[in-house]
DNA sequence: GAGTAATTCTATCGGTCTATAGAATAATTA
DNA sequence: TAATTATTCTATAGACCGATAGAATTACTC
């Protein structure tokens, strides 16, 4: 029954992941039964529990899986010393790829993982702030830079970056045509610039 | 078995319209049982097939209640005469705003709604389609009139617009402190301005 | 090729779920 | 209050699901 830690076990349970990730990300967790699972793997239900001692771990592991390497990532543009609008440049570049990549592990992230126990979903949610904290970071060195102007508020910033990225990374999925570096370039123009006229004429109104 | 048209029912069932929404945003469709929702209610399991037909009846309810009024009142905003910016924040304040009041059947709208029959994804998909095109417009007119630079890419400000506000309608819901009208103002300035110092040093690199 | 370990299969138990039918109760009307 | 209608309840059918145990098979090692 116990499993061995050999290399080609590792190999087909990371497989097994990625088959329960396109399952979850269909029918969600609860929609998803360990027969839909096993059937996409081509093995039989039961043979499931080789891989997983139960449905939730297996659930676990697709989460893990989705935000991982894009929380990494994150951490090494972060520890850079590229301008501001590099890193921010390959923060929008790197969570679009992820989610061409990933898009459904991430999407089981996103939508799932609040049906793991407490344990697993802190341990999930240290990553995600971890993510969030380096984004903030970066806002907060382009502050003290002078890059950005320093009435701006680097936690709605960073939520907002967040925001879009996921709003776009779905989009990306449903239009495997559209080029990521355009999105990017898109995003990052009006994260900077917005999307006024220079501000010239049409708004004395409020702010003084 | 069957039911009236009475005034009474549609009340009550109206009420059972929103105890689901609360079950199905905490445990998912799948997640949640005909039980839990009944019991929410206050009624017994079996009594639930008064009002609903079917659980997947119930969820269809509960995400048309998620989003009609948000459209009703987009398509409004979009139809005054207001200046564009007037527009925008009448937009950004009234997501938000749905987001407070609706916030378990908006949850259930975007997270649940693939669940739903094809007929019936189909109508909700052509209301947010109305919501992203009103949007849209609006974007449009404020290019028309000179407000915006001439080059921004509408259909991306749309859904920019929309990413920002989800991500920040979760966070209204979690922190019931937080003031609408204060997000709102810092969603707007983001779009209007972004967050770029008044550029005038640190970005003479790209862009002709 | 015999023997061992790794992997998958079959079969099943106990539980939960949606939906229905018909009885029981509450509300309304005459 | 009697009759009618609206609402809720109980009980259950029928199906599926997660997990386990042990047999069967395959892959590896000597």
């Amino acid at each position: 029954m116990p499993q061995a830690a050999t290399d080609k076990y590792q190999q087909q349970r990371a497989q097994a992941i990625r088959s329960a990730a396109a399952v979850f990300a269909e029918k969600g967790f609860h929609g998803a039964s360990t027969k839909d699972i096993a059937e996409r793997i081509g093995i039989k239900q039961g043979s499931l529990y080789y891989y997983f001692k139960s449905k939730e771990e297996a659930l676990g592991e697709v989460c893990l899986y989705g935000i991982e390497d894009y929380v990494h990532r994150m951490a090494s543009i972060a520890a850079t010393n590229q301008p501001f609008e590099a890193k921010l440049l390959a923060t929008v570049t790197s969570h679009l790829s992820s989610y061409r990549e990933r898009n459904e592990a991430l999407k089981v992230h996103n939508d799932e993982r609040l049906y793991l126990p407490e344990g697993k979903r802190q341990k999930l949610h240290e990553l995600g702030s971890r993510y969030r904290k380096s984004l903030q970071g970066i806002f907060q060195e382009g502050v003290a830079n002078g890059d950005l102007r320093d009435s701006i508020d680097c936690h709605f910033a960073a939520q907002a970056v967040i925001g879009i990225c996921n709003a776009w990374g779905d989009i990306i999925v449903r239009e495997p045509d559209l080029d990521i570096f355009d999105v990017t370039q898109k995003c990052v123009d009006l994260l900077l610039n917005g999307f006024c006229e220079r501000r010239r004429n049409s708004r004395q109104d409020r702010r003084g």
